[in-house]
DNA sequence: TATTATACTAACGATTCCGTCAATTTCAAC
DNA sequence: GTTGAAATTGACGGAATCGTTAGTATAATA
């Protein structure tokens, strides 16, 4: 049954009797008369970023396959490395996209008019929804760790990219220091830290920790809980000594 | 100079002229008088765990090379599928023998003498310094959440696992609301679940926050002073409301 | 309508990687 | 020594990737 088939017949479709690159420049069209304005191909780029965030989250770099985000795109492969130039390059544009947008997602947060306990609050409730609904990004941000960072080095867009919410929590605390309900030696850097930390925690560890300790995390059980845990724990900081 | 090699010498040092399994079984000695010492390839297998214990938390399960794993023992990769029947059978390996370190390790702590803010803060401390010096558990941690826990789950002994550090924490916060120091909500697997999170995230998140916010993170930078900031944030919020 | 730059794709070739298998080496018991 | 089972390995075959390349389809200009 299987022995038949000697050679599946090769299914190319239509033929040029001599390949291209034996003509000389002039002959191929290069160099002579240019300046056509270009298609929008910004649709399907958008399309190919969105699907390689979703598989770069899913299996990190190593892990993700070209073949997969093609398919998840319906398009070749080949229009991939065509757009982007290559696996690491468009890992690359899925870094820059995911920070970007968080940037730009922080510097909405505007709290000036909060008193800083229900700031703080307002702040975590945000960064915990935030990874709650925005799962790739720290499943990304985790994978390029798992990479050492090699990749986010290799940016100049990433190394330079800002991170709105210090300036948001610096503002905050300072506040809250003036009128002495926050301890005087807190620093934004290190509350940010523990307030990610919490947040991406319920969300890179909820397999393991879920199964070991029978918990909900994630999105299910009782988010609520867990994220008013997260801002009585940082408050339960702010306030203390 | 490269055409001229037509086929390199086979290479193929001894031969047998024919193979083995043409024979009827008795005659290739199965089903005979067996009963003899086994050697001790016990050094060997525990090479193996230790060399795929790092190469898993380099590069996760899907990044990890089985030659990598083989070349970091000096053995062949043939004898690791030998000995283990597989790389997914080696991670599971690779799983329960950190799993294992750390529940041992966690047995150890004795804390009943302490005061319960003692104790908490000597806990803290434990599982920080743990995951410091332990990098490859975080690492391997992260990595199998990265696979959603699918080999967990396939795991008996993983599932079946208990972690006898809420024992130990269930003790000392009974005891810290027993004399009205710890708020009477606190629960063990939630404040365990704080502690971890934020000592993994000096691990996990090291390349990239580091970067963005340039700070020194894991073993680097002023590690005292981030460990006593965790049992600061744990022990406001025991002692909060 | 003719032209041509741009958009897009199938297939190729080269790596890499994994499990298996035949074959060889080692070593404890005879 | 012999022997035979366990330990160990080189090499094969196949599957999965990835980037490239030759080539086709499309659509905006002239």
């Amino acid at each position: 049954m299987k022995a038949a088939t000697p050679i599946a017949p090769p299914a190319r479709r239509r033929f040029r009797p001599f390949p291209l690159r034996d003509l000389p420049k002039t002959a191929r069209g290069i160099g002579v008369a240019a300046m056509r304005k270009p298609k929008q191909p910004e649709t399907n780029r958008a399309r190919i970023i969105k699907a390689a965030m979703a598989e770069f989250a899913a299996r990190g770099f190593k892990g993700a396959s070209m073949d997969a985000i093609a398919a998840r795109t319906r398009t070749a492969r080949a229009l991939i490395n065509y757009y982007f130039g290559g696996k690491e390059k468009v890992y690359l544009a899925v870094l820059e996209h995911v920070y970007t947008e968080i940037r730009h997602a922080e510097s909405l947060l505007d709290l000036d008019h909060l008193a800083p306990v229900d700031a703080i609050r307002r702040i975590v409730e945000f960064t915990f929804d935030h990874y709650l609904s925005n799962q790739a990004f720290v499943r990304i941000v985790a994978a390029e760790n798992q990479a050492r960072g090699r990749h986010f080095m290799k940016s100049k867009v990433m190394r330079t990219l800002n991170r709105p919410i210090i300036e948001t929590l610096a503002r905050v605390i300072a506040r809250g220091q003036a009128c002495g309900t926050f301890r005087g030696d807190a620093d934004p850097v290190e509350v940010h830290m523990a307030i990610a930390a919490l947040g991406m925690f319920n969300i890179t560890n909820q397999y393991t920790f879920g199964t070991i300790f029978q918990r909900d995390m994630g999105t299910r059980g009782n988010v609520g809980r867990r994220r008013e845990m997260v801002a009585d724990v940082i408050l339960g900081y702010l306030r203390g000594q």
